[in-house]
DNA sequence: GCGCTGCGAATTGCATACTGTATGTTGCCG
DNA sequence: CGGCAACATACAGTATGCAATTCGCAGCGC
């Protein structure tokens, strides 16, 4: 039984609420991988609490759909398939979409900065070096523009759905062109929004999605259980 | 302290998940209103259950956003404002109008048969005396619409939205004269579902959904805290 | 009279013990 | 030798007790 979370002192505040936290980094970054089962009892052990606070993490993760439960049998890791995917990259491109061009109308000079300066970080970076730091990045755009948005729901939404395709490895999206691609997009968005076209602005935006989900769709069909643990 | 659930047999299956469903009803008709405490030894009592199941409900209907809760303070039903409720509208419209338009290219001929007697159905109930049963078929039809729409996502979202507001009295919407436009939307989106019109079939679905959001949100202007309890 | 402090009740947070259910295994009978 | 049934085990579901936190209130000093 390998030990894929480390337990600690890292529980300070909330012991549900980290152990909520630190489940969903492991399955996000792939320590715990699609299919593996969740025992209450174990996971408990690893971070050194009881199983309720287990519990009440396992039951927020299925709220977010990144895990799956049968009653009396319990949880694992969501396994998605390649259906899965492209409907959940349709729900992103409308949300993402629609939350740009709201953000076209409302946006102002200093947030428009704010993504350039972001679209030159991101195009500073290196593919195989900062792998992590580009994901990071991609997310501070995506973010700031759902803020901009200036609709409480609808980021939470749309966070939700960008969530949970990061279980799959960052790498895909990442190769030096498609690096380059993404950046391209980035700055027709901020364009597109600094003129104030949101007709544009949600054009570009749902074209970007469109071609992270068909990476990521036509990945997964090439590897379809490359994602299960053995 | 009036005991707004009543225990029982019906707790068969699942504790929490009894628990969860009893206390969304309770919460969506008005038995428990708006701003609400929810203690969790209280509820306990009066469903006949211990508080851990108690506990796990309110974190699902916390996910639902039905509830929201404080560490340490418990949680209590979430009061809406005005703004809130047009926010979630606009989401609504989004998304609903988008399954409209997908359901349109999908739909099958026994499929529009059952919306066609559904709004049938809804045409013959009475608003005063059969307001349960208006709110019923009104939800299948626009559940029928999202079944045909294919996404199971994009379903589970709309339904969490469209749940949301019937917290407000539901004879906000059904006033006779209301009852008779929104009859007249269900048929023409029906109509255009019928001839496979994508466009006008999400086109009269956000009208619709925008309509019904005009008179909760005016009335919640209106009406700001009549929903207390006090 | 006003505010600050400390105590106590109420209630949530967490741990642990017990109960119920599902599944895999063994041994018996056909 | 194969199938079925009783048992054993592992785990989820539930109850309960104790610890920790919050908040109201009283009493005290200023």
């Amino acid at each position: 039984m390998t030990r894929v979370l480390h337990d600690g002192e890292a529980l300070v505040r909330n012991a549900s609420v980290a152990a909520t936290e630190l489940i969903r980094e492991a399955i996000l970054d792939g320590r715990l991988e699609p299919g593996t089962r969740l025992k209450e009892e174990e996971l408990a052990r690893q971070l050194g609490i009881s199983r309720t606070p287990v519990r009440e993490a396992l039951l927020m993760l299925q709220a977010e759909s990144l895990v799956v439960a049968t009653p009396n049998r319990g949880a694992m890791v969501r396994v998605h398939e390649a259906e899965d995917l492209d409907d959940l990259y349709q729900l992103r491109a409308l949300l993402e979409g629609h939350a740009t061009r709201r953000a076209a109308t409302r946006i102002s000079e200093p947030e428009i900065e704010v993504l350039r300066e972001s679209c030159e970080r991101f195009d500073a970076l290196s593919p195989e070096e900062d792998l992590r730091e580009l994901v990071r990045e991609n997310l501070l755009f995506h973010n700031t523009i759902l803020d901009v948005a200036g609709s409480a729901r609808l980021a939470t939404m749309v966070r939700k759905v960008i969530e949970l395709p990061l279980v799959y490895k960052s790498y895909i999206w990442y190769s030096p062109d498609q690096k380059r691609i993404s950046v391209h997009y980035h700055r027709q968005i901020v364009n597109a929004l600094a003129m104030r076209d949101a007709e544009r602005a949600e054009l570009v935006m749902k074209e970007h999605v469109f071609e992270a989900r068909d990476l990521l769709v036509s990945h997964v069909r090439a590897h379809p259980l490359a994602l299960e643990g053995h």
